[in-house]
RNA sequence: GCUCCUAUCGUCUAGUUGGUCAGGACGCCACUCUCUCAAGGUGGAAACACCGGUUCGAAUCCGGUUGGGAGCGCCA
């Protein structure tokens, strides 16, 4: 049968640490290769250290993949649950002959690491417990020995292909028997990856390149097994302005998903951003929805080089969808950046409607539009337009005053604006504004009554022409 | 140290089979719009790491050099 298998890949993080921007990239690559594909996405949690994996990382996974909006099909596994799959496939490695128990210990393993590297070579184990027999291994296992499983690395060439490096080939006799278990219940990531990827059927792996030579070795365990292997596309590392892997801080940002999401960062800019970080569509466009990222997505366009974090994108990206957004959409996520009484007001949906295009995050409506619920306290000097005086600046707002007593309902701008022309501009808006916001820098005089109203408009002209005569 | 990966503006990148004023975006600068700010519009500065080859012609093909990165765990 020519049919070709369902595509079927993974996102595999570890609960060690909060949702790292590296593995929101590798998940959205696999989430659009998957859906690209009309294939399915798994969420698997790679909890096989106990020490380090913690409930809490696990729960910010999928709240950070769900805030992004990158909804896999199934999960999530945990490889926590799984001790007896794993446990099955190392009985057969080790009946195979292609595992065995390892007595050597930590201290002397470290020793030999050392004198291997200062004498020029790579790290890599001796094999001395190699010709350990299964029968003196159980003995010594049954006397309280402690030991782990080793892989018994065949010395060959594998020549791995890779989707965005094209042929990549390792030599495993650099390699070493590796450990593969620290006991039956203890598996270690390299091998339960394998059995796991297998088992679910995973059809291609798409992951960070600092797992590329991890490669060789997986390879090697699905072979002993007799797996069919996987495809392979190992993605270029995301790199901070220093160009080293990206690990903990990008200037005040942390380089997680939360720390995103609470600096006010939008989940399509992040994720627009993510997209264009070592891949692009080919042509000019550059504002992509995850929907259209699905349709565009390719691996032919994926780079291999690693890409700077560049914070100033990102940022230019949250200020395009934070104008772009539906208003109603960008109310809610907004709400959790401001005071209860600016979210309740009847005004937020309107100020920030006049205020989101001078937001570059969330967090900067509640600075941005405070004059709108509370008027600063300025000195009357600040009224003055630059070519004119206060004194004028008051008789331009008396003035303006009686337009806006005058006008109740539509026609106020019209009107305004008409004695403006006549006056200059200049000498009739600034002070108009400057009394509405009390600010220097604002939106415009017509945008800030829209928002709060005739009324209190009327009453804050009138506090500029008090604060003048004053 | 060893293995692997990688190399176009400051940054993200375009450049299918060699011939382009080396294109776009972010950022930066100028101008413009404008009562201010922001947004918008227009324009500008800004790159093929280096050295050899192959060729009439190389960012593109080949070789080397240098730079950068990752990996080398009883972490993932």
């Amino acid at each position: 049968m020519a049919d070709k298998k369902k595509v079927r890949v993974r996102i595999a993080p570890s609960p060690t640490g909060l949702l790292h921007v590296g593995t929101a990239r590798t998940a959205l690559f696999n989430y659009l290769f998957a859906k690209k594909n009309n294939g399915d996405f798994i969420l698997r949690i790679e909890d096989t250290d106990k020490e380090r994996s913690e409930k809490k990382y696990e729960e910010d996974i999928v709240e950070s993949l769900k805030w992004l909006g990158l909804a896999w099909d199934e999960g999530p596994v945990r490889q926590s649950e799984r001790t007896e799959v794993y446990k099955k496939y190392l009985e057969k490695l080790l009946e195979g002959g292609h595992a065995y128990w390892c007595f050597c210990t930590k201290d002397d393993l470290e020793a030999q690491r050392e004198s291997q590297m200062t004498n020029g070579h790579a790290p890599k184990y001796s094999g001395h417990c190699r010709e350990v027999s299964l029968d003196e291994a159980e003995k010594r296992l049954g006397s309280g020995k402690d030991a782990v499983l080793r892989f018994k690395v065949q010395e060959k060439e594998i020549l791995v292909k890779d989707v965005v490096r094209g042929k990549v080939q390792f030599d495993t006799s650099l390699l070493g028997d590796f450990v593969i278990a620290k006991s039956f219940d203890e598996p270690l990531y390299n091998f339960a990856a394998v059995i796991d990827d297998h088992e679910m059927n995973i059809t291609h792996v798409i992951r960070g390149e600092d797992h590329l030579a991890n490669t060789p070795k997986q390879i090697l365990i699905q072979e002993a097994l007799g797996f069919d292997r996987s495809e392979y596309a190992h993605l270029p590392l995301i790199l901070a302005p220093d160009k080293s892997k990206l690990s903990k801080r990008v200037g005040d940002l942390d380089a997680t998903i939360q720390s995103l999401k609470k600096h006010g960062y939008m989940p399509e800019a992040v994720l627009n951003f993510l997209l264009l970080l070592g891949w692009n569509p080919g042509d000019e466009k550059e504002a992509f929805s995850l929907e259209e990222s699905v349709k565009k997505f390719d691996f032919k366009k994926v780079q291999k080089g690693g890409a700077i974090f560049n914070e100033e994108k990102l940022n230019w990206f949250n200020s395009h969808y934070i104008r772009e957004a539906d208003i109603g959409r960008l109310a809610n996520m907004a709400k959790e950046f401001v005071p209860k009484e600016f979210a309740d007001s009847s005004m937020f949906e309107k100020a920030l409607e006049i205020e989101r295009e001078r937001m570059k995050w969330l967090t900067d409506f509640e600075e941005l539009a405070g004059l709108f619920f509370k008027l600063p306290d300025y000195p009357a000097s600040k009224l003055k337009w630059k070519t004119s005086d206060v004194k004028t600046a008051g008789k331009h707002l008396e003035k303006v005053l009686g337009i806006m007593e005058e006008s109740l309902g539509n026609g106020l701008e019209g009107r305004v604006m008409e004695y403006a022309d006549a006056e200059g501009r200049g000498d009739v808006l600034w002070p108009l504004r400057v009394a509405l916001s009390g600010q220097e820098k604002s939106p415009g005089p017509f945008e800030i009554i829209e928002v709060i109203g005739r009324e209190e408009a009327i009453g804050r002209v009138k506090e500029a022409i008090k604060k003048i005569s004053k």
